[in-house]
DNA sequence: ATAGAAGTTCAAGTGAGCTTGAGATCAAGG
DNA sequence: CCTTGATCTCAAGCTCACTTGAACTTCTAT
């Protein structure tokens, strides 16, 4: 077993295709050494990370966010299972917050769209909350009567 | 109570930004009458269609899938309750797939990542099945082996 | 009558998260 | 040595869901 793999291999072996690999080490995300020839070469750690990202982005974090949190991680050594998880436990809460929301939403996609309340001035059930940097562009969310502008 | 909205009143109504509102006219999603000087005049109704879109991308559904959902509303009558309800049963299923997704993210996130067996080539906990139409861009996702190309 | 708010269209811009293409170089097997 | 496949960089393109700006027109209130 190789201790450094090429940009293919990691690839295969995250399922994470090679421009992605590219473009998540521009942003900072992961690190590659260089072989001589400019080749990439990615330590075996880096499949961890990628994986934690591909989780943190089902969750719904965007790279911005995964890339802030991955800054905590120690550098100067490989981190060990203590630090993921100190990394991952915040998040918990998130996606309590966003399971809650969507059982909200259930609750007014059975009751409330067919009884009438949705007349969306009284309506509570979809709010912001979560995701709160769409706040500027996008559907404005009905946040109980408060809005921008 | 005026039984037509313009584009102002009904921006304010429902949250949505008017430029919203004519991009989703634009594509479908809703209809607009015209005063004789081109101006729009939305009918009420148009309120609980907006509150639909905007349950639904809550959802995750694309604007896309919400306009093929709307379509099947009649056209000839303004929808009743059992009208919207109907449509709104099959998303049930859906939230509760994501809610489920949710829950194991976070089972991963407690368990797996600290363990060790995120090594990617195992751990079966991200998968898609959600949001199938993303397989083509975008980072693959882990789906037991099987992978796109 | 006139100012200013609100509306119109159309084209182009935005941001996130990548992908694709061009043109060049590198690595491995026969 | 030569071919084939992997990689490299850099610039440009793409999708989604809108927003913004320009250049006008219309409505409303004084």
């Amino acid at each position: 077993m190789e201790a450094l793999l090429t940009i293919g291999e990691t690839a295969r072996r995250s399922g994470v295709a090679a421009s992605a690999l590219r473009f998540y080490e521009e942003r900072g995300l992961i690190t590659a050494q260089r072989a001589g020839s400019g080749h990439r070469r990615f330590p075996r750690a880096v499949l961890r990370r990628l994986a934690f990202i591909v989780f943190a982005q089902r969750i719904g974090l965007s790279l911005e966010e995964i890339g802030a949190e991955l800054a905590k991680l120690p550098s100067e050594r490989v981190p060990t299972g203590r630090d993921w998880s100190r990394l991952s436990g915040k998040w918990a809460g998130r996606i309590d917050q966003r399971i809650a929301e969507l059982q909200r939403l259930k609750v007014g996609l059975t009751s409330c769209i067919g009884c009438g309340c949705l007349s969306l001035e009284h309506c509570q059930l979809v709010n912001a909350g979560d995701r709160a940097g769409r706040i500027g562009p996008g559907p404005l969310l009905w946040v109980g009567g408060r809005r921008k502008r």
